[in-house]
Parts: structure tokens; C-alpha cells; sequence
DNA sequence: TACATTACTGACTGGCCAGTCAGTAATTAT
DNA sequence: ATAATTACTGACTGGCCAGTCAGTAATGTA
């Protein structure tokens, strides 16, 4: 019954050490714990990963990489309107990372990043760079078609994506003090609803 | 040389630890360290503190509430409208915050709720629904004078305060890589202004 | 002066955990 | 069958660090 699945083990040791990251930190996580959590022993976790940080490193890339390509692909096929893109694009990528602990990535990266610098930037140049390019490209179709009004665009990429960071943050972090919170549908509602008001240019009655 | 200003100490070594925590996460701060930066010897550093956990506690608690109480009497003794009102409060609180370590510690918090319920359910009580509060009123006041559109109070809240802890945590997380980054001035300005035309009732030009 | 009190020190210890490696079990090859 | 290879184990160790405490220095007091 041992050594089922031969190439699934490091695909399960990251499953596992995603959780474990996410919920205690790099630090706290005991890799004990990590490979008992995968059903292996701490051994089995050696002949995958050199060490603590090289598992670090591999979680962060994996985890991430695949939701940025849909982003991408997204903003190649879509043919509406940029407010409706934008609109879409912000509620489709709660979809694909609020319903897994991706969303612990965020977290996790603001929690170490001062600890693992070569991490942090790959971080930066691989996902913030590339999401905030996102963004971008929207909020530029939109401004070019005068959907939208002048703003500083840059600026207003990371006050976009501050809502989005703060919803997968939450529920990591302080979330599991107020448990009346309303749900994450009602909060991206308000947020987009509150969003292209703002953006809109002034045209309306 | 030695024991100058003796009710000073404590207060130094919050700082110092302060500093280490928001820097290198909890479990990464050794007390050592701690001590050594406000020019003592870990002895010393337990004659104030029973152990690592509660000069963590009394890190959070003090560093935190004086801001709190700031805001909360700028509620009472403002006379300008909502929409000034909003903008005055969101810029004050990085005036007050950003210009300190303090901004750390939302950071911090983020980082070790799930390891110190008891801390993150403090934080939450005395800080989130205080701050949150704030928000609510002038939100509310907003409204009733129909200034503002009837949005969802509670989620436009954590919307208007997400780009707010963003800035804060920025600085101490993924801030190093990007350094070509615009001033937060720029940032605040476009939040601000975003977030006032989304939330006007249609009524201009 | 001597004695008491307060402030501080830093070597020490005990537990914890990342990382190792000699050994065992399963699988495959001959 | 037997050998060779691959997958995995878990007891062990070495370093690190929170927390201790017997001792020293400074200050206060009589």
C-alpha cells in the first residue's frame, strides 16, 4: 500500500505545507508536521525538497503561476466593454483563488518577505508585476475609449488590488474573530459597485 | 552611566521590539536581538516583561490605541461635512501611522493572529471594530444628508479602510522590491479620489 | 562608614526542530 | 528464485534560543 502514485508526492508535500505556511507561518510550521500531514515521514520529504526554503520557494511558484495565465488569457478574449472586464476579471479571480488556499499566498509573501528577500522578489516580478499589468491594460482601454476618466493609473492599479488583497488576507488572519462578517459576494459587489462609480467619467444626468 | 531614566526602559524595549517584530515576524525575533538594540541585556528585558508572548502584547496594545483616540475626538469636534470629513480622517491616519513603525503593525497582526487568538481577538475588539466604527459614522452621516449613495455600510467600510492597511503593510513586506515606487501622497490622493466619486449621488453636471 | 535596595548582567540549561543517514520494505529486472 | 534499484522510514545530532538565576554594580539611606 506504500508508494502509490509515484509523481504525486511532491504535488501532496506542497498541498500540505501550503496549509501549514499559510496557517502558522514559515516559521512555526514544523516539517514533522508538514510530511505527517501528507502521510509521510519527514524523510520522504528530503528526497523532493533540499530544505525548508527550497519547499518555501516551490509552494509560492506552483501555487501562483496558473491564475495569472487565465488572467492573461482573459484579457485576450474578452470582448466587452472595459467596465464589464474589469468587472469580470475582479470577480473571477476570487473564484479561483477564494475557493482554495491560494488565497493564503498573499499572506504568507507579506509575512516573509522580509525574511526570504530572493523570494520576495521573485514574487514581486513574477505575480505583482504581472497582475498590476492586468489591471493595467484595462484601465487603459478604458481611459483611451473615455469610459473612464483620467487617473493617475498607476496609482489607481494598487488601490484597485488592495480590496482584492485585503478579502484573501482576511480570512487568514483575523477573519476567524468576527464570524458575522458578511460574505466575500457582497463585499466584491460593493467594492466594483463603489469602484466604476469612481472611474466613470462624468456624463450621466 | 547605567539606569538613566529608569521608567523609560520598558518603553524602549517595545520600541526596539517593535521594530524586530514588524521586520522579522515573531518567531524570527529573538529576544537577544530585542535587548541588544535598546542597549540591554536580555536579563533586563525579563525584570519588565513575563515572557516573549506578552511583550508582543504590550507591543500591540500601546502602540496602537493613541490613534485610536485621535480619531475618534476628530469625529466629534469636526465641522465640515461627510465628504471632507472622510478625506480628513483617511489622511490623518497615514500622517499619524505612516510616519512611524506603527504601520507595522497591521502587518504584524496579519502575520501572527493564527498563532495568538487571544492577541488577534484583542486587536480585533479594541482596534478593527473601533476603527471600523469611525468609518461607519461618517459613512452614515454621509448618507442621512444625502451626500453619499445608499451603499452596503458594512462592506464599503472594509473596502475604504483595505487600501489604507495595504499602504501600511506594504512598506514592511514587498516594499523593498519595488523601489521606483510612486509616494504614498499619490496614492492617498487617488484613493481618496476614487473613492468620493463612487460614492456621490448622481446629481453633478 | 556600613548596610539595604534597586538595576542590571551574562553564562547556563533544557527543549525544540531542521537536517542526516543507516537501515527496511517494496518493486523491478534477470 | 535472486539481485539490483527505488521508495521510504524514524532515531539521532547539533545548533539555536527562550527563559533562569546567582552574582555584580550603582544608588539610596543612616
Amino acid at each position: 500500500m506504500r508508494q502509490r502514485r509515484k509523481e504525486a508526492r511532491p504535488a501532496e508535500l506542497m498541498a500540505a505545507a501550503l496549509d501549514l505556511f499559510v496557517e502558522r507561518g514559515f516559521a512555526a510550521t514544523k516539517l514533522d508536521d508538514v510530511a505527517a500531514r501528507a502521510g509521510v515521514s519527514k524523510g520522504t520529504l528530503y528526497l523532493y525538497f533540499a530544505n525548508k526554503e527550497e519547499l518555501f520557494k516551490a509552494v509560492i511558484q506552483q501555487g501562483i503561476l496558473p491564475v495569472l495565465a487565465q488572467g492573461e488569457e482573459m484579457l485576450t478574449q474578452f470582448d466587452g466593454d472595459a467596465r464589464a472586464l474589469l468587472q469580470v476579471m475582479l470577480m473571477r479571480w476570487w473564484e479561483l483563488v477564494g475557493t482554495t488556499h491560494l488565497a493564503g499566498i498573499p499572506k504568507l509573501m507579506i509575512s516573509e518577505a522580509g525574511n526570504f528577500p530572493e523570494v520576495a522578489q521573485y514574487y514581486y516580478e513574477n505575480v505583482m508585476v504581472r497582475g498590476r499589468g492586468l489591471i493595467r491594460e484595462v484601465l487603459q482601454r478604458g481611459i483611451a475609449s473615455g469610459q473612464f476618466r483620467a487617473v493617475d493609473v498607476e496609482a489607481a492599479i494598487d488601490v484597485i488590488l488592495a480590496p482584492q488583497m485585503m478579502l484573501a488576507i482576511w480570512r487568514y488572519s483575523l477573519g476567524s474573530c468576527d464570524c458575522g462578517k458578511q460574505d466575500p459576494q457582497t463585499y466584491l459587489r460593493t467594492h466594483i459597485d463603489l469602484l466604476l462609480n469612481g472611474l466613470m467619467a462624468a456624463e450621466k444626468k
